[in-house]
DNA sequence: TAAAGTGAACTGTACGTTCAGTTCACTTAG
DNA sequence: CTAAGTGAACTGAACGTACAGTTCACTTTA
């Protein structure tokens, strides 16, 4: 699938590492994703991953963190509400599949693992935040959500909600609830506000 | 400080080891307390601990847990506003304190040990998801809050985006940020609920 | 020939287990 | 009201296993 000979060894040898390493994820979840395993699978030896890599937990991060972006592509329909909806959704259905468990493992390691965070954000949080933003940005510009909020803070209050139950487990994270938890941020939980769509 | 005799042998050795065991948490984090450690200090041998608890994290979790319900008391302010208010503030702050990266450590060591899950939702989640409930119920009693919206998706959306900067670390949990966070998920993101206290 | 990779052995840490021997609280016999 | 007995609980020390990350002499490749 790679030209054998059109790259440096070295940029073949990361490939490989990432490639084995998704592979594993798959199979058996950050637990099976071991550096002995990946460089057995990959064929480059333990001395050359760690030329590359830091840590066992950002060689995960890559390797996954492409995925992520490539599952949850940004909508575009319209609506500032129908954008944000369908975002969240989007997110919910991917952290409630197999992957999940993957993102969870990866996120619960990188609050041990010192040198994986910047990892993490780099290939999770960085251009899904961005992508919100922009989200955002559209809808303010077409009036349609409060000028107050910025758009970290409405992120953490759309998103918020999902990594806590799936990091907890307390709660389920269906279609259903994604769609509770969109409509509760979008129009607040005061009273006031619940004036049509529910 | 304890009656030598006035407990059965198993109380003393439980309550010297979850002791030793909020000691080593507070000296150098979930890292430290190491089951070799907590064995040394409490007196308490292997053997016995893994009689107590299925795992490491089982111990800490529960050394830990006491402290979180103390330290956040419920607030009773007169308005469902205030209160959720509050009570946002309240947990931030102690994410934000020493306290909140020992929770971080802990939510994620759970995440990998199936066996420690129940222990965490015991001491951590069970106890503040019903207080809020009861915030909730009182402000669905005075008709201050949306009834449609139920009082764990109303958790969810005020607590879950103190967990997501808590363990990603991508933005600060400084009080002026959880009230921004309050505010927001109380009157909504849309703009037409951004009427008066902006 | 020099930069890059290999492979295998090694160190260190920590979890969780096992088991022979000891302590303690409580009961029962004298 | 003592003294022997009993079983549950704890001790201590060793052990097996797993895995992260390092080192180094050697080989490959560009």
């Amino acid at each position: 699938m790679l030209e054998q000979s059109s790259h440096p060894r070295s940029v073949r040898a990361k490939e490989s590492v990432l490639c084995a390493t998704k592979e594993l994820l798959d199979e058996g979840g950050l637990g099976a994703a071991t550096v002995d395993a990946i460089s057995a699978r990959s064929g480059v030896s333990k001395a050359t991953i760690y030329k590359h890599w830091p840590c066992r937990t950002a060689i995960a991060a890559e390797a996954f963190g492409r995925r992520m972006a490539d599952a949850i592509p940004l909508p575009d329909e319209g609506t500032a509400i129908a954008d944000l909806t369908e975002q969240v959704r989007r997110v919910s259905k991917f952290y409630a599949g197999p992957n999940g468990k993957i993102f969870a493992q990866l996120l619960a390691a990188s609050v041990t693992d010192e040198a994986a965070a910047p990892y993490f954000r780099e290939f999770f949080l960085d251009t899904r935040r961005a992508n919100v933003a922009e989200l955002w940005n559209r809808a303010l510009a077409r009036g349609e959500v409060n000028s107050a909020v910025s758009a970290g803070t409405a992120t953490d209050l759309l998103f918020g909600p999902l990594i806590f139950r799936l990091m907890t487990g307390h709660a389920p994270l269906a279609e259903q609830e994604a769609e509770a938890i969109a409509t509760a941020a979008l129009h607040g939980l005061l009273k006031a506000n619940s004036a049509e769509d529910y």
